[in-house]
DNA sequence: TCTTGACCTCAAGTTGACTTGAACTGGCAG
DNA sequence: CTGCCAGTTCAAGTCAACTTGAGGTCAAGA
């Protein structure tokens, strides 16, 4: 198996070089040595990074990533978490979708003021509903 | 009409007054007058204050917000800017239904490496699907 | 009238996730 | 052997969205 660079690694994963130093920094991602002062990687760093780009996606924040992604592979996930999230993603979906229709919604809807209009207080109920519990960050491009 | 001071917004919308304060800063509310020093608003900032937490559990920033929630009410808004919004949303919602899935799948999953396992693979590709489009940020509390 | 305490302003601090800059290193082409 | 330059370290900067702190104001109650 032969060992990837850092660079090798920024571009098959779209990670940055100094983004994968600070995974790495912070436990997320390990290198297996150096050729030199240069970092190593295995190629399965990448499938890593890519749940880790998921994972960030979904809302998990890197220290709870790392919490959940333990230096060896096979994610000894510690499960109770893993369906407390789910259920968490299940909220945000929820609201999500309300707030999708909402907008489309709002986008279609003749009134003068959109307080005004029953549909869309429908949706906005629903989108609050459950005191707006968990949410995404946006993604740097 | 009866003026609502500072404390009373926030008691009745969950948002801080420094948050309040900042947002007036930034052009997301507005007050209607001073008593004295001290701010009014009027009732109708709570409806605001509701879609703006609205826009920002469904990933919109406070600036894009302003942008698309002009001073007055009756939100003037962009209809081609909120259905694009919209179809983010879609992407959104389709890659975290995948990610739930996935947590779920994981959790009860005997697999030694969730790598190996054709169904969690499976998921993350759907979840992954598309380049990561647009998140949601985590909401404080 | 005087005191109080909620509110005010403005600057600086905080957190997460990185990026950037300066100064250094070392494998490899020539 | 020598330079080049991608890579390295470490500290500091950035951005969003607020919060905190210091010091000031003023309407209302005793």
């Amino acid at each position: 198996m032969k060992l990837l660079d850092i660079s090798e690694v920024a571009r098959r994963s779209g990670v940055k070089a100094s983004a994968l130093r600070y995974y790495e920094d912070k436990g997320l991602i390990a290198s297996v040595g150096r050729r030199g002062i240069r970092r190593l990687f295995e190629p399965v760093v990448l499938q890593r990074l890519a749940l880790i780009r998921l994972g960030q996606a979904g809302g998990f924040s890197l220290d709870e990533l790392a919490a959940m992604l333990p230096p060896d592979d096979a994610p000894t996930i510690d499960r109770d978490a893993l369906l407390a999230k789910a259920d968490d993603l299940d909220q945000t979906i929820r609201r999500l979708s309300a707030m999708r229709d909402a907008l489309r919604h709002a986008a279609a809807c003749p009134a003068p003021s959109h307080f005004e209009c029953a549909t869309f207080q429908r949706y906005l109920k629903v989108a609050a509903k459950g005191g707006l519990p968990a949410a995404v960050p946006p993604l740097q491009a």
